[in-house]
DNA sequence: TTTGTCATGTTATGAGATAACAAGTCAATC
DNA sequence: GATTGACTTGTTATCTCATAACATGACAAA
């Protein structure tokens, strides 16, 4: 499955060998940066590359259990966390937060800026960038029902004011 | 601060009319839809509005609890999930899981589509639509360093059987 | 062989979210 | 005006997700 292909992204192709790809290139890519691909760690990337879908930390945790490594959830986190840091995984965001909607009515799936520093937040139109995932999406045959678009960055004031 | 005008999302404004006409408005859609905006209700969403920030459940429960509302989280949970579902405030969307990266190196900011029956997903490059959004962003001054593009919806897989 | 670094494992706890139940409010009806 | 039923509010208890803090072990460099 080719990153060029979005049409293969949910076809069937084969499990076994797109798995082994990737743990190869794990291999060079942690080798290449200074890491070490120990055994919890490839376990780790072997589990998620199995399923092919979004799991969660305690999942994954009883996997690793199950094959002889630690029960407790920092073993988990800590192998996620490690390649998630080499680009071998992806943690899916998170943020557990509420806003006001500012503008009830006129577009109910906004996309949000939101200030790292000051916590402040915008509220978009997001009709161009919904429409560019709109015709991703479609290519995949993939039928999109709520998304989620989230930017994390410096709002104006917290850019010009550092150490505020 | 009108949401035709990106240009003023961050930018100072009346904050405190901003949110009586927020309230002004949100008073006419819930008797409206037939609901009731109930003391706590409003006070949750005034709440909201004063931050024009996010703001995490527990936060709120603490200012609610202050006023003599109950102390406990579904006091909290309660109203927001009633303002979200009026359309009155955003819950910012989580997720809780990882997933193996299937292409390291090509693409590292991906858009995700994750079937919600089978959790299957996809990782697609998103530049397109990265694009959309850092052309919306700028226009605001805010300064995008991450962004999280999620869509949750149907694999073609399980469009096709519902009751799988 | 000593030393420092990194990895693994543990216990304990923090933070976010919800299920299940009891009691109160209030308008519509008899 | 009493009764009913829908909805709201509050509670307790529990569940899931995540991390801090500490002890031990592996391993390479000096």
């Amino acid at each position: 499955m080719s990153i060029q292909d979005p049409g293969a992204a949910f076809a069937p192709h084969d499990h076994h060998a797109c798995a082994a790809r990737a743990l190869d290139e794990a291999e060079a890519r942690v080798a290449a940066e200074g890491g070490r691909l120990t055994p919890v760690r490839r376990r780790t990337l072997e589990i998620l590359l199995e399923s092919h879908r979004a799991m969660g930390a305690y999942d994954v945790l009883q996997r690793l259990a199950a094959d002889g490594f630690g029960h407790q959830p920092p073993v988990a986190y800590r192998a996620l966390d490690f390649l998630v840091q080499h680009g071998l995984a992806h943690r899916l965001q998170r943020l557990n937060a509420f806003a006001a909607c500012l503008h009830p009515g006129h577009d109910h799936a906004p996309a949000f800026l939101i200030c790292r520093d000051c916590h402040k937040l915008a509220e978009l139109p997001a009709a161009p960038v919904r429409d560019a995932l709109a015709h991703l999406a479609e290519q995949t045959g993939f039928t999109v029902e709520r998304a989620t678009i989230e930017a994390l960055g410096l709002c104006p004031a917290c850019a010009t004011e550092p150490a505020a």
